[in-house]
RNA sequence: GGAGUCGUCGCAUAGUUGGUCUAGUGCGCCACAUUGGAAAUGUGGUAUACCGGCAACGGUAUCAAGGGUUCGAAUCCCUUCGACUCCGCCA
């Protein structure tokens, strides 16, 4: 959501967002219904000031009944003009919830992910002296997942680890979240089950109508619950309607949780191997900070996952998103991928995205200015710490030896027991 | 899931026979006074949102949320949400 009063003072910026993000442009509409809603607050307020003068001179009155009276009769004025108040308030709501954030100028124009920019590379892709293997053949060869069987039991998108790639999933988690807390985030694990009005507040939906669900949510049937997609969603509404001391910012969390998603859009992609499930693990990280803080905050998080990216001994380059790609609630967007060797392509691993005050005033975030005492809206950014078992794929397929073994990153071989490979017949 | 108690201004509380409650008090916090400095004490202040206004300021709303009764609701009625206590069930 914006400020209504920028939207007032620069609808051609708006509408040149809805725009460039491929949203339809109700700025004009929007701006109608605001002028009636000011004009019928100015109205009933009037009125209802006369009403409540007229109340507190009744008790003392000599003669109450004309009193009584005139109270009434503007009641009933009141009301007729407070009908369309509402209905017209609700209207405007509704246009608010439709406006796109306002991308970054250095967000490249486009209208979708053909129009993204690498912006730097990092490491060089392993020349292998034997044949590498897919993820799906080191998987097999070592027992380490069992598809088939996951599948008839669990139907498709599920997945199962087994044995030792289920330890070093365990493992490339905990060493992120022990990462993020000795840089100063806090831990917490989320939960997965909340409400779809949790969601809205976060911006994942593009309108107002929580009925017309996102096709990648899942609904619990029988509840007014979903299934969350993201930590993210459950971190953006942890300070929701507290005004915070500027002291206590920046507020830096690390969430872990099992995300939950549809993927109905993405039919017939990503069927085989660890890269695309309805459930999966993350941890998330997120920030809490002052407006003005946070393209400093962005670059310390991406930073974050480019550490985590060279800590596991991933080749990977950083991409920036162009404005059709970055969704709705967006200021800018970096996409980190790491090299799959099987694919010979980068994928994405994580997305580290500002969203600037947009989920704030949604949850009504705020924080009171040193100094001035002013009362503002935080800014709010989010970065995925490690995505699973998705992580797992280009840490085997980079890492693997020609007996189908895997060398473990040096960083999680205290978290593996000591070990320093996995796999193989040894 | 069953039974009961309860949700008031940052925290703790008063207020529930509807009308000086534009919500009192204590703590906290801020300013000033007092002091060599501090503590203690005293005095004053202490919300958010929106509307109008250049501003000073004025107005409206908010006593969990929504709706209702009434000329008038923190106070009465209904619904929802949440908390706590017991019982049942369980990790």
């Amino acid at each position: 959501m914006l400020d209504i009063k920028f939207i007032r003072e620069n609808p051609d910026i708006v509408k040149n967002a809805c725009r460039v993000k491929n949203f339809p442009d109700v700025v004009d509409e929007l701006l109608l219904t605001d002028a009636r809603v000011r004009e019928l607050k100015t109205i009933t307020q009037t009125m209802t000031a006369e009403k409540n003068k007229i109340s507190r001179e009744i008790p003392t009155a000599s003669d109450k009944a004309p009193l009584i009276k005139r109270s009434k009769e503007i009641s009933d004025e009141i009301a007729n003009d407070m009908a369309e108040l509402a209905s017209q308030e609700d209207k405007l709501n509704d246009l608010m919830h439709r406006v796109p954030q306002i991308p970054d100028e250095s967000a490249p124009i486009g209208n979708d992910d053909s129009a993204n920019i690498e912006i730097r590379r990092v490491g060089t892709p392993r020349k292998f002296d034997f044949t590498p293997r897919a993820q799906w053949d080191l998987l097999d060869m070592n027992n380490w997942w069992m598809p088939e069987k996951i599948a008839n039991i669990c139907g498709t998108r599920t997945y199962c680890l087994v044995g030792e790639a289920a330890e070093l999933e365990l493992a490339i988690e905990t060493y992120v979240i022990q990462k993020l807390i000795s840089r100063g985030f806090t831990f917490i694990e989320c939960p997965s089950i909340t409400k779809p009005q949790t969601i809205f507040n976060a911006g994942h939906f593009m309108g107002s109508d929580l009925n017309i669900m996102n096709d990648d949510v899942f609904m619990l049937t029988g509840t007014d619950r979903c299934l969350a997609g993201t930590a993210e969603i459950i971190l953006n509404s942890l300070h929701a309607d507290e005004i915070l001391p500027e002291s206590a910012l920046p507020i830096k969390y690390a969430g872990f949780s099992p995300c939950f998603r549809r993927e109905a859009g993405a039919a017939g992609r990503d069927t085989r191997g660890l890269v695309r499930f309805h459930q999966f693990n993350k941890v998330e990280q997120y920030i809490f900070c002052k407006p003005e803080q946070s393209d400093e905050m962005h670059e310390l998080l991406l930073n974050n996952l480019c550490d985590i990216m060279a800590d596991l001994e991933l080749p990977y380059r950083v991409i920036a998103n162009s404005t059709g790609d970055m969704g709705f609630n967006k200021v800018k967007m970096n996409d980190v991928e790491a090299w799959f060797p099987s694919e010979s392509t980068y994928r994405e691993l994580g997305s580290c995205s500002s969203i600037g005050t947009f989920q704030a005033r949604r949850t009504n975030t705020r924080f009171r200015e040193n100094g001035t005492n002013e009362v503002k809206f935080v800014a709010t950014l989010n970065n995925t710490g490690i995505a699973l078992p998705r992580a797992l794929v280009p840490v085997i397929e980079n890492h693997q030896n020609a007996d189908g073994s895997v060398n473990i990153p040096k960083c999680l071989q205290p978290l593996m027991g000591g070990r320093t490979k996995i796999g193989g017949k040894h």
